[in-house]
DNA sequence: CTATACTTTCAGTATATAGTGAAATATGGA
DNA sequence: TCCATATTTCACTATATACTGAAAGTATAG
């Protein structure tokens, strides 16, 4: 007989798949494709997506094998994503009492995750265009350009940035108003708009 | 002297550039840059942001010609990506009488552009994910799954998928609004939710 | 009709992004 | 402490996306 190997094995100890148990996989792998398929659109790699939608789409936590299996992606791929995933804050590590290795799982309120994530994607990308448009007002100024100020194509340019300040100020407000608000105010933050309608 | 070939020349035939115009030319390569940058992060190719971040602060119609040259990119490119912008929208063909070659113009209204956006991608990204979810939801019926419907695993997956239609349902109402009340819509939002808390 | 100015297409190429796997590092328990 | 196992890192590879440029296509003035 040979020696009793101790191989890593995703847990828990997988018991034999019945029919439902099919199904439920079956029907958890169609939301993650589509998840994942989406994320690529809005921005987000397609397995950062996939890894997500399956925390959250199981609703226990998992452990990187787990994931690795699951989704067919290498140890460092899950390790990386994984990663990136708690730096977002959508996702928490989890230790499990006196197990060694470390489990995941995800946020399970979709408006708290929508929160973080807006959060996020404001600061790092639409701060930095308002930024941006109030450096080029700036460059346009009278005081910068001089009397140059008064041609056409300096006024017309003037009118574009100041749409787009617009634009994007009132935008950042919403933002604001949903970040602030995460799980309790965000419903209230719904049935107010609902019903102003 | 050598014939006078009759090159493809830019429109208008470029003045000397004054310090003024340079500056103008420096706030608005800003812009562009900055638009593009963003764009990639959600999803839109840079040359394609680029070039409508070009079209919309110029403010003015411009050629494939102008395009290649400001941005330098080749004309194939900047077919492919004008005709793209075309499609989505944003941009528009513009035909000069007594002028063989096609001109193109931005909108001028963000809020219009941002509304045709939201509706596009609305349709392309968030119907499909809400369908998706119906169709999970249906897999994991009692009359699919049959009395394994009450394991745990299959009803918490059936939670999660709640949770999400939920968020799904709401939001694309939230763009239902915008689409086509484009400025008067958000601001309206705005006030709202701003009086609101 | 046909020469010319302009536009589109697309095969090929370049670039950027994502993913792998094995070595290095960290960590908890005996 | 050391050992076993879990985790991270990173040079390399694979894949996907973007871009070019030249040839083919189209439309208009003459």
């Amino acid at each position: 007989m040979t020696i009793d190997t101790p191989m890593t094995v995703p847990s828990p100890a997988r018991p034999a798949s019945t029919p439902a148990q099919q199904q439920l996989r079956t029907a958890q792998d169609l939301f993650i494709r589509r998840w994942g398929e989406m994320g690529q659109t809005w921005g987000i790699n397609r397995t950062m997506a996939e890894i997500h939608a399956l925390l959250y789409i199981v609703g226990q936590p998992l452990c990187t094998d787990d994931v690795m299996e699951r989704l067919h992606i290498s140890r460092g791929n899950a390790s990386m994503s994984l990663r990136a995933l708690c730096d977002w804050g959508v996702i928490r590590r989890l230790h499990k009492r006196g197990e060694r290795r470390e489990y995941f799982e995800s946020l399970s309120d979709v408006w708290e995750m929508f929160s973080i994530i807006a959060a996020e994607r404001k600061r790092r990308e639409m701060d930095p265009v308002l930024e941006t448009i109030k450096q080029c007002q700036q460059m346009l100024d009278e005081d910068h350009i001089g009397k140059a100020a008064r041609l056409d194509a300096v006024q017309i340019t003037r009118q574009r940035l100041a749409g787009m300040e617009d634009f994007m100020t009132v935008t950042n407000k919403i933002f604001q108003q949903f970040i602030g608000n995460a799980k309790s105010g965000l419903t209230k933050v719904v049935k107010v708009l609902l019903k102003a309608f």
